[in-house]
RNA sequence: CGGGAUGUAGCGCAGCGGUAGCGCACCUGCUUUGGGAGCAGGGGGUCGUUGGUUCAAAUCCAAUCAUCCCGACCA
């Protein structure tokens, strides 16, 4: 392809709009464009690597036994309601009526759409395994758009769901996924490190995410550097282990002190000149049907994706303060175990400000257990307790992990060495669904016996905008891009230096050959200065640049620079494949 | 949704009460031609939008929209 017919769409300047590399790269090389907050055009450049990695993608999963299909974008309210996820998703998906008043989604994802397709033609076991994917555009209302294709509000997706009769069936497709996934990122030229994840609200049981490390990555991993041990999963996942245990303390008489206008456990802990290690901090959540009193070392913050796998997995917020009032009749910066109105064991019905009644729970973190002479509220504005103990002033049957881990945490997996914090980019992600969704929407064969059966379920997907990002962050220099051979939109850059009629004619002939022969190279044929030639080959960063200078006119010998190294060398033009 | 910032030519920016500017890009001509050329000439903007203050508003005030950054984490 010639400049004159697929011109560059390249800018001399910044643009303000990016904040980092990989996406300021890709708008100044004119491979993307911003159309509005979080929704991007591809340009002819940025749509050819698009369609290289799709295409990788499409061959990869061909290869490892899944078929392609095609979804609509709009899925009916009917089916997310089926399986209960209308409500649950929230404004993050986008919604929409038709002229009838029929309620749509713009498809986040596509678990229900699949599994609606599969009960229509799903009979009999015989059918099992079968994989299904698309690659298609998906729409979240992200709350931030951020980093251009990392972060958007539309973007494409590759996503696949695999049915099936047993466990084993599921995991060998899992295991196959994985497999797939390695060579996919691995063409790609991205390093991957694969980490268990947190379900989230698609449910299910075992979970994989591909990590690229990445500073700007909105991942946070901890790894265990103890190789024998390989312990890797996302912060969210980790179960806390504390490096130094929680001493047991001396059971004491139990005062309340007061303690004005000091809320947060930093201040009381200033305040009382105490440890916090020794504190019991109260953290309160509400849900629409449920309230959720935490309690956790008072040293530690919360992970709230652990207590919204313990809640009813519904909308998962921090309680009003009038919630909090109706619970422990204390104002927030205030609660503790003791004197609450339902006891301190299981669970109760209150009635808050929030006209409907709620189910109360309190959950206690399992470090707290056995543990004297603790801080905490004394549900009383203004009153603190010293000298809890467990037996006497609190206690509970079941303990439960809702501590963040954090680097130099103890591995959980060894118990020996101290976690690593890697930040990192999502790439792919694999999940074993279970049951949760082919439940839901009456999913069913007939095994064997000719008994209905629910099929178990997996589900995988890969952003292709964000993977065609990751690759340019972690492939590029201070002079531009430097695209991994496999999805750059042509092999050869060529530029002519022609400075006469006769030597332009020298070059197309050259570049019409190259043509011939199947060669993919681009041929600037710009009537530009040579410093632009290069400044632009540099910064779209296709992996060889053809000069066609003084050397070729005089002796018909051309310069081949490798953009990664910058190293030239001469070649002619029959051996150039 | 809370805090901060910014909207002026295609892009990057200056101007901050008194005729709308600079650099790059673009068009024409001449010279130049191996790392973002020089000279000369030229085209292009209802200053995000709406309302207000004023003799006079890009400039002051208000609202609104858009974009970017930080936060939405925890009492």
């Amino acid at each position: 392809m010639k400049a004159s017919q697929l011109p560059l769409f390249t800018l001399k300047e910044d643009p303000r709009e990016a904040q980092v590399d990989s996406h300021r790269l890709l708008l100044r090389a004119g491979y993307i464009r911003r159309q509005a907050s979080g929704f991007y055009t591809f340009l002819p450049f940025g749509y050819l690597v698009y369609r290289k990695i799709e295409q990788i993608v499409r061959e990869e999963m061909d290869a490892h036994g899944a078929v392609e299909v095609h979804l609509p974008v709009l899925t009916p309210a009917e089916l997310w309601r089926e399986s209960g996820r209308w409500d649950i998703m929230g404004e993050e998906m986008m919604r929409l009526k038709d002229r009838h008043g029929h309620e749509f989604a713009l498809g986040p994802t596509h678990e229900e759409a699949m599994t609606a397709l599969a009960r229509e033609f799903l009979q009999s076991y015989k059918q099992l395994p079968i994989n299904l994917y698309q690659i298609g555009t998906k729409y979240r209302d992200e709350i931030r758009p951020r980093y251009g294709l990392i972060r958007c509000r539309e973007f494409v997706m590759k996503d696949a769901y695999s049915f099936h009769l047993t466990e084993e069936s599921l995991h060998e497709t899992y295991e196959l996924m994985r497999r797939a996934y390695r060579r996919i990122f691995e063409r790609c030229g991205l390093e991957t490190i694969a980490v268990e994840a947190d379900t989230g609200n698609m449910g299910g049981s075992a979970s994989e995410e591909f990590i690229v490390a990445s500073s700007i990555g909105e991942e946070t991993l901890l790894l265990c550097p103890n190789t024998d041990c390989g312990f890797r999963a996302n912060q969210e996942k980790t179960t806390f282990v504390p490096l130094i245990p929680y001493e047991v303390g001396q059971r004491e008489e139990r005062a309340k002190i007061p303690t004005p206008n000091q809320k947060t456990v930093e201040e009381v802990a200033a305040f009382l000149k105490k440890d916090r290690r020794s504190f019991m901090k109260a953290v309160v959540y509400e849900t629409e049907d449920e309230i959720i009193l935490c309690f956790i070392p008072g040293d530690r913050e919360i992970s709230e994706t652990k207590v919204k796998n313990l809640s009813s997995g519904k909308s998962l917020r921090l309680a009003s303060e009038e919630a909090i009032w109706a619970l422990c009749g204390a104002p927030p910066g205030y609660v503790g175990p003791v004197g609450l109105r339902f006891g301190d064991r299981e669970s109760m019905v209150i009635s808050p400000n929030d006209q409907k009644k709620k189910i109360a729970k309190v959950l206690f973190d399992e470090n707290l257990r056995g543990r004297h002479g603790l801080i905490s509220g004394a549900n009383e504005g203004g009153y603190h307790y010293v000298g809890l103990s467990y037996g006497r002033d609190f206690h509970f049957d079941k303990g439960y992990d809702l501590v963040e881990a954090q680097e130099h945490d103890l591995c959980p997996r060894c118990r020996t060495s101290k976690l690593k914090a890697t930040r990192g980019i999502e790439v792919g992600h694999i999940f074993k669904l279970g049951r949760k969704y082919s439940e839901a929407m009456g999913l069913r064969v007939l095994d064997e016996k000719g008994l209905p059966v629910v099929p178990t379920m997996g589900c995988y997907g890969i952003g292709l905008g964000r993977t065609m990002q990751t690759i340019v962050e972690q492939n590029h220099d201070e002079r531009g891009i430097v695209w991994p051979e496999s999805v750059s939109p042509f092999r050869y850059y060529l530029i002519s230096l022609a400075k006469n009629s006769e030597e332009e004619q020298k070059v197309l002939s050259l570049y019409q050959m190259l043509q011939k022969r199947g060669v993919s190279c681009y041929f600037d044929d710009r009537q530009e200065r040579a410093g632009v030639k290069f400044h632009d080959a540099d910064l779209t960063g296709f992996p060889y640049q053809i000069i066609a200078g003084r050397s070729f006119f005089e002796k018909g010998e051309l310069e081949i620079k490798v953009r990664k190294t910058g190293e030239k060398k001469m070649a002619l033009p029959e051996e150039i494949y």
